[in-house]
DNA sequence: TATGAATGAGCATTCATTCAT
DNA sequence: TATGAATGAATGCTCATTCAT
């Protein structure tokens, strides 16, 4: 009973400080924060922070763990969907990682981006429990459509390393300020996709 | 006279501190890294990185800086090439960034892209000295292209976009360790080329 | 209830890292006393100092401060006294600015002039809190015995510059080491009240 | 022969270098200074400085000696006046100390005063070059007067101190910007004169 | 559990001075 | 004698983390 209570308490209290972290962290960067800062944003005390996380690092990975949920119970509908059509999936389930940068996201992104290039354990982070899933996932369901010639069976594995590059490409290189980007947000799932499926080649009729 | 010895000698040392400042930049990372180390690395005293360069950072520009033109100088070999021959093109001019990973530079890398995340002077160098000027020279290309029926002339300007985002993350997701990126690396080029001119998708015949 | 014994507690924290500066101050100078000499001196950690104090020039401010208490206190009862006695009033309002040269503030009296000269903080503090407020009363003071003809009302605002900066001026010269003033420092403030009364010219008769 | 003219360029050099430091303290100060600001300032290396001075505080000494030999000549004129006119020879002979704070020696003074303070060696030259041999000169017409029965000859000695004290507290508190002084500072030697001779006290009738 | 004072290691940067040329 | 590159000691200040209350 009691347990349960605090467990509550515990992870409302958690998330508190992670959305002052947040907060802060994207407004000023992740080294340029202290902890200082963070205690202030979420109305505690400096020590307090050391109660719920081991340190500076630890926040940023549970921010990123968040993030991480958040995106994949809004991929997982996406998932069930019917799987013959192709062209239709993959509109749909493209938008959802481009739209980790609406919101607020934006300057977070770039924090954890920046420090998943320096930190092995966040990096570590995002490839097991985010890119190698997904490509699992998505390799089955291509080596699906590839049996079932809706789409070339070649080299399935590295066409989606290329995609989910693209995909990350495409955040870094928006948060980056590129205004073309920016602009077409919207209409890159679609483009994406058809790009993908017909390239831009004119094949010799 | 003199004053060329003098010259001449200034780059010199200016290139063994950035020599020294890569080197260790890219074990320890460019915060975790003192001033102090890389002038052992330089075998200098700490003073005298002063005397080259403005302050830590400035390091950190100046090899970004130095990566960019060797990259460059090798790419404009292959911007003279015929125009034609679109897949053949292509093929060859995207092996150039892909090289950047090739040698130490893998780690390197790594911190630049942590920085440019996070500094703006660093991505705005990035942007306007490498990217923008990039883009140009493509679109030019694309829209002959285009115009010669060579491609299909929709949004070019987006397509590019695509392309140079799937570069970048490629990079990316290639420095967070993917082995399959690692293990088929030299056939990206080939590879991506026939993607984006052909799509993976099975037309009905 | 808590937070006043807080408050003490700062107070009396403050005063602790105040009285260290002061000695360290005195003994060895302002520049060349390093934080960590402050904070060795009060028993304390270096990173302490910086919970009370902005930086070590706040430290000599806040040392002026206390001083300028101390004889504010010190004169506000003078400042009381019967008013038609203007050599008995002298004599003993003399006394306090001397007063500071008095314990171990001699050293320290040097240092801060010394900074009052080159910190204009420090210089305004000193003229708008001490200098200023002291010349007002006393110009009151002197043209109401001027208006009841005790003192010849020739220009009084000079007057008083002239006595302040006497006053200063013995200050000054007597940590420079004189040793006339030295020996007869306590026959002062008589001896310069007869001086400003009377002059030391012969009449005529 | 050559020596001589060796001799000769060297004091040019050193001038030119007392010129710049001087300019240069004057401007920033002397801890702000540094020697490379001064070597700019003079048009030459820094190391040549140390080829003239053995190190910054030397320039600073050799200023003050440059100061110190432009007033006394300035004043051996008056010293060879006519002695039995007091007030007169005493209008004169203030005007001296006075007229070192025109020109650009007012920010000069603040930075020697500042130093003087705090080192021993500067404190003693002005002492013992400057102080003590005025005080003497002065002691012995102050003598002279007295038995001329000129003035009352009330210990000599520390009226003397008393003058010169006033003269230096003059100057401190007038570079410390005290705009009454500032004003009437041309009439300051009259001024004194007469209330050291008259005091301002109304006798009784 | 919350607090926040205390800690002290750590670091970029400056600058007086030296010395080989 | 002039140069100015090299030196490296020196220091104010920050901030993640601890821990007594």
């Amino acid at each position: 009973m009691k347990d349960a209570l605090q467990q509550q308490f515990v992870v409302a209290r958690r998330n508190q400080i992670l959305d002052a972290a947040a907060r802060v962290f994207a407004e000023k960067g992740f080294h340029p924060t202290t902890i200082r800062d963070i205690a202030r944003a979420a109305g505690l005390a400096d020590g307090t922070i050391y109660n719920y996380f081991d340190n500076k690092t630890a926040l940023l990975l549970a921010i990123f763990e968040r993030m991480k949920e958040a995106v994949q119970q809004d991929a997982a509908v996406t998932l069930l969907t019917d799987t013959t059509d192709v062209r239709g999936f993959l509109k749909t389930y493209l938008r959802h990682p481009l739209s980790i940068l609406k919101q607020d996201n934006f300057a977070l992104f770039r924090i954890i981006v920046s420090e998943m290039m320096v930190n092995s354990e966040l990096r570590t982070l995002y490839y097991q429990q985010v890119l190698e899933p997904t490509l699992s996932l998505m390799e089955t369901r291509f080596q699906q459509w590839a049996d079932q010639r809706l789409i070339q069976p070649t080299n399935i594995g590295l066409t989606l390393r290329v995609l989910s590059s693209l995909m990350l490409g495409l955040m870094v290189q928006h948060v980056m300020g590129d205004p073309t980007l920016e602009a077409q947000w919207e209409t890159l799932p679609d483009f994406i996709t058809d790009l993908l499926l017909d390239g831009v080649g004119n094949e010799p009729s």
